[in-house]
DNA sequence: CCTGTAACCTGATAAAAGTCATTGTTTCCC
DNA sequence: GGGAAACAATGACTTTTATCAGGTTACAGG
């Protein structure tokens, strides 16, 4: 039978497929799972890995520390992701944190496994470069936007992309509540004019609160925003 | 004999060391050889490769335009460097085009040999993805830059990056003379805002300028800029 | 239920950056 | 070498964004 585990190395590394059943039971059996609290950190910056860690439920944000003592979220994992593996595979200590933003269940594969069938299967080596070369396109795209967008550009695509990514839940808001604080470091903003931002989408009938919920309205408004109309 | 091209696929896939002697044969048997002029294009975006380009001599800005109509460069390009392998790895279309920024010698290896060696080494294809993982984790960087960093400290970094990575003349004066368009649109800036920060630095003599050349002169003050003090 | 802390919100102000207009300066091509 | 075109520079002004300084609300823990 499969573990639940397994389903999610697979999800993510989609590509997992390219393991031998063999080489997945191996590398599965290694793992442990554990439970982490909202707000309590996975693995810091600096730090070194010793294998990757696998999101099972929850979503976690991966974030770098500026000079100027704010965090920047460069990512949002969530079930079926897996963080670490560049760390891991550049045998580097991590650039970036991981810390919960709801309840997590992670489980962790110990490097070795993983490297082993790296070094042996070509497929999934492949597997896994094709998936690093997505990441590495969404950077880039990360990039522009980050120099050449306004924050309120920022602001309408980051809860465009948290609805397409994470969903609504039954009411229709958003199945991520970031708090405020944790918007502005994904747009890279200052919380204040975050903040300012969301009043302005409010009172123009964009989105909606209750809470720290938020709820898309007009989604054409906001991709209209996007795109600089 | 080795050719300078079998050199130059070794330097940047570092790592193509990883290939045998008969496989870096084959490969390099199917190159070809081209001369670009600068302000001329390698590629552009959206353009299928069929093929990686490997840089002889001079220099590619890597650059995606926004919605905005403006480029953001990415990243410079230059001897020993490969350009489009991420796209023919993820088998997407270029997200990025690729211009000569001064006159250009490149090699194009048509994506064929590259892949099946991928698919029958694994030795290379982790060397290609620990590359890979290593430019990911500078893209990070550079997000984090963007969306926390003045357009000063920014400017500054930019100066004490190029003269690290690409090195000085003999009068002292950075190697890669970039016009100040393309400057501010290595950190995503109005030209203006750009040449007006450029006077500046030159009125407080951090550095000097000499028609469309820049020099480094107070490397400190530069630094101390980008840490912001 | 009270209380304190953290999160959220708002206004006033300042700083940073972009835009538009104009002029000076190279560069390069005929 | 002269003239056009691209590039560089600067001033005046506007917009965007950050910062500071206060508020209010929500909510967990005693």
């Amino acid at each position: 039978m499969k573990t639940r585990c397994e389903n999610c190395i697979i999800r993510q590394f989609n590509s997992l497929r390219a393991m031998s059943k063999e080489e997945l039971k191996r590398v599965s059996d290694t793992k442990t799972t554990k439970t982490v609290k909202k707000g309590e950190a996975i693995f810091a910056e600096g730090e070194k890995l010793n294998g990757v860690f696998c999101v099972r439920d929850g979503v976690s944000k991966l974030s770098k520390l500026s000079a100027n003592g704010k965090d920047q979220i460069v990512k949002l994992a969530s079930k079926g992701e897996v963080m670490g593996q560049r760390s891991v595979i550049a045998e580097e200590s991590s650039n970036l944190s991981a810390v919960a933003v709801s309840d997590m269940e992670v489980c962790f594969i110990p490097k070795e496994g993983i490297v082993d069938v790296l070094n042996q299967n070509p497929n999934f080596a492949v597997e896994v470069l094709r998936h690093m070369a997505h990441d590495l396109r969404e950077a880039d795209d990360v990039i522009v936007n980050m120099s050449q967008k306004t924050v309120k550009q920022r602001i309408a695509e980051a809860f465009l992309y948290l609805r397409d990514n994470f969903g609504e839940d039954d009411e229709g808001f958003l199945t991520i509540a970031l708090s405020r604080e944790d918007i502005s470091n994904v747009v890279g903003t200052a919380t204040e004019s975050c903040i300012r931002i969301i009043s302005e989408f409010k009172k123009k009938g964009y989105i909606r609160t209750s809470g720290k919920k938020i709820g898309v309205v007009n989604e054409k408004k906001l991709r209209d925003m996007v795109d600089g109309f």
